[in-house]
DNA sequence: ACAAAATATACGCGATAAAGTATATTCTTA
DNA sequence: TAAGAATATACTTTATCGCGTATATTTTGT
């Protein structure tokens, strides 16, 4: 699964957190790369609503992702939270 | 072109502009689907790096669009969207 | 060219992010 | 099960959000 879709928050911290694991990075590790401090790459990561776009652009460049937006696609369940 | 790249606050500032516009709806228009202003929306499409993330999210479902997170595409042979 | 509509800015205000620093709590794993 | 590591929380300070409101500056249409 190469594309992960987040319609919240909270899935957005999700995908975050599990890009970071597997990138063998910790919080701290993560948060030295950009100058964030590793509590609020924890707030990041928990969907905290209020981080700013700041925050989420340079931790992406940071794990080497990038955002794409598009139409909501319709297949999919409107239930999310399927994380495993 | 259903599918748009930001690596950049500018970037998806201007993709959340020609979504909007594609819909009809002005900066009020769409502010008033999910209570910001209509100053707001223009600081968001103007590519303002501090906007709290609650805002994207709330712009995004107000314009039925939704985030995809993914590996920063190599924009070499495996770049597949550039099919176009 | 002009009026109307749309967008960009500004000010005061209450709320809050993130820094800096520290500690508490929750995993790991030997 | 007891470190040790990793993550979640907390407090103060500084900066900035987004609101409400208003206005200035484009942009658009006739």
């Amino acid at each position: 699964m190469t594309q992960d879709i987040a319609r919240t928050e909270k899935q957005l911290g999700a995908i975050l957190r599990r890009a970071r694991k597997q990138a063998g990075l910790t919080q701290s590790d993560l948060g030295k790369r950009m100058h964030l401090r590793q509590g609020t790459v924890s707030r990041l990561e928990g969907g905290a609503p209020a981080i700013q776009l700041r925050t989420l652009m340079e931790t992406l460049a940071a794990l080497d992702l990038e955002l794409v937006i598009r139409p909501r696609s319709k297949a999919s369940a409107a239930d999310i939270e399927s994380v495993f």
